[in-house]
DNA sequence: TGTACATCAGTGAACGCGCGTTCACTGATGTAC
DNA sequence: TGTACATCAGTGAACGCGCGTTCACTGATGTAC
């Protein structure tokens, strides 16, 4: 009985761990993550704000907890978006993961912020967030690695930028993540195709465009520049 | 006497005024927006807290006014930096615009992210702040109009990107800012490579390029993808 | 199967804190005659 | 030029608030024999 009986605790435990970490995502997604306060989310779980630190040790944790979460959404999202592109198409997996990175970050506009806007003040992000902050990158390194492989057998037909020595340097973490595979030239269009999507979607969350683009047309708009982007990053491919 | 006596007490106003707004950015600076106190700012000026009511009518004002300057201050410093470029080396306005972007940026970490970071919770941001935050976008007007009549002499050497009639409307407000000199086509490079610098900036600040560039070699990495994005901004421009 | 004991989820009071904002006031400085 | 009055910067106390965290406790649930 001995496991059988610590499974029905452990089972209550988990259940209101979560029933905790789902109230806690609705108040971050009314008051952002500097609003989001213990006592207010033990008020709306119905216990008292003490009880809250039988499942998480402090504040902190509790954000941290929804930072996962949150890296982890995103990544389930994209990846099964982007699993259900043909292969060869490498296009079409690009485009996949820039309009769902996009639709993940509309749908849920605080949960974007706490992991991608601006870092919450005093709080400092614990290892534990790491792994599945890569999930999106390893997307899209897997994609730079297939680029990679075409790029072999069929050529860009122009020549890369010069790098200095020093920037090529400084690129190391990078091109160890990518691998061998992966020529600088390519990581380099790679994380500016990645930086730019981030940049489209912050400007549209933060209210950047405002006056800019109408809000109606900004998917068509938010497509079109992730086609242009495609351009550079997919040099000599077919559309 | 009127005006001269007035003139003492305006004086001394707009001094005081000077003093809590450098107080106000030092706070900033320390504890991002969320944590800017009116008490605290009050204590450090050496006033009481109720004081600086005569200065602000609210902790909201006193942040529209940081908003106002920080707008103001990266208006200035780009405005100075693109001004020192030869009017016709479009590429190297472009460059002096970015890396000055920048620099502004990395000096002043909590300034930019209280304008292009994540919003404030509970703000609202007022007309007033238009102005000032449209300053730096007319420097990429005015060199988007210049690459305009470069390419109508030149030509691009290729087609835009189809853009479907929807996401053409979407685009209005933008191209009523530019000016009917600039196609739709220009336009859209221009926001994306707009974003991308915004989008680089961003990840750097906030912590997103840990693990994939050293932080020394950041300037090098900054300006090759800066060129990199004038590749696609000054299609057929010399370097 | 029944009982003594250990575990642990949740309570409720309390701590000490800082916050934004209001309000009646004092006293210095400027204004009008 | 001298005086009565108005303006207004700054004071200090108070309001009501919510916060994170600690701690001794109760009582239900699981464990061991």
């Amino acid at each position: 009985m001995t496991t059988a009986a610590e499974g029905v605790r452990a089972k209550a435990r988990r259940e209101m761990r979560a029933v905790i970490l789902d109230t806690a995502r609705e108040h971050l997604a009314q008051h952002g993550a500097t609003g989001l306060s213990l006592r207010a989310v033990a008020r709306d779980v119905g216990m008292v704000s003490s009880a809250l630190y039988r499942y998480f040790e402090n504040r902190d944790a509790l954000l941290t907890a929804l930072i996962i979460e949150a890296y982890d959404s995103l990544g389930d999202t994209v990846e099964r978006a982007e699993a259900a592109v043909d292969r060869d198409d490498l296009r079409g997996r690009w485009r996949a993961i820039a309009t769902t990175v996009r639709r993940w970050a509309l749908e849920r506009p605080h949960q974007y912020a706490l992991v991608y806007g601006s870092p919450v003040p005093g709080y400092r992000a614990p290892q534990d967030t790491v792994g599945p902050a890569t999930r999106v990158t390893a997307l899209l390194a897997a994609l730079l690695r297939d680029v990679a492989a075409q790029e072999d057998r069929v050529g860009t037909g122009r020549a890369g930028l010069d790098v200095p020595p020093a920037t090529r340097r400084a690129m190391a973490p990078l091109l160890a993540f990518l691998g061998d595979e992966v020529p600088l030239d390519l990581a380099l269009r790679g994380v500016l195709a990645w930086t730019a999507v981030f940049g489209l979607v912050s400007f549209e969350l933060f209210g950047q465009l405002h006056n800019v683009v109408d809000p109606d047309g900004r998917d068509g708009f938010f497509e079109t520049e992730v086609e242009r982007l495609a351009v550079d990053l997919l040099v000599g491919y077919p559309s």
